[in-house]
DNA sequence: CTCCAACCTGGAGCGCGCTCCAGGTCAAGC
DNA sequence: GCTTGACCTGGAGCGCGCTCCAGGTTGGAG
């Protein structure tokens, strides 16, 4: 139920042993547990953790932000507004860029429509 | 109508003069006029282009590849079918890229939910 | 007990896309 | 003609987020 090894931890978390390492190093990830050796033991909650920060790095948060984040909810509940309102924050940000994609999206079909009305080599702007 | 300083093609396209000139150094923007002087003069084709390259950078295409759409169009007509070819496979990897950031968006939007559901301090896993 | 794959550390290196700099040139306004 | 700000070049540097490396340790299988 709970106790992964690295190699473990990076298939079902996704990132890579690599990247593990460094988020620990970093402080992302902190406190992780050791074996006697030295060895790291990830628990369900770190996973958990993995599963949040593959969405805010998805979605193009900064990694001084996930720090911050992280380090807020370490600081205890008395942080839960200031969390609270980075993440909505951060949303707003993402639905930006989601307009932001969806209307170069559309340019782009549009482009591409412009192929498929060829051939008869239309006239029309450069930039082809 | 056509013939602008570099300040003003940087206003107008949005790149900073540094990226326009990057841009032309890498071969992104080939055969810039330029005045008895030496110093360049955007026409209006080639906005147009630097339109291109916001669209098809704010949708994530790296350098190489927009690059190699822009020696495609140089290369002449009967390109097109490549170049058409390109802007469907990255048209593709825009609609991935939609739906991931749709699908942690609606993660975030979850967790956001999860604070609003405080206080009374749920239950609930951590990854707080 | 031995082996070997998986793991550890600190630190260097990389790929991308710019961005900045020094030292010099150009050109429009006075 | 002089000033001044925009522009030129080649090349170094940067910020981000990893990624790789050397050299050593751990720990489960046989």
């Amino acid at each position: 139920m709970s106790g992964y090894a690295p190699s473990e931890a990076a298939r079902r978390s996704g990132f890579s042993l690599d990247t593990l390492r460094y988020y620990e190093k970093i402080g992302l990830l902190a406190d992780v547990e050791r074996t006697a050796g030295g060895q790291r033991v990830f628990t369900d909650d770190d996973l958990g953790w993995l599963v949040l920060f593959r969405c805010l790095r998805d979605t193009g948060m900064p990694i001084a932000q996930m720090r911050r984040y992280a380090q807020l909810a370490r600081d205890g509940e008395h942080t839960t507004d200031e969390r609270h309102e980075l993440l909505c924050h951060h949303a707003a940000q993402v639905e930006e860029q989601m307009r932001l994609l969806q209307r170069q999206y559309d340019h782009l079909r549009e482009k591409i429509r412009f192929y498929e009305r060829l051939p008869g080599t239309a006239p029309g702007s450069e930039a082809g």
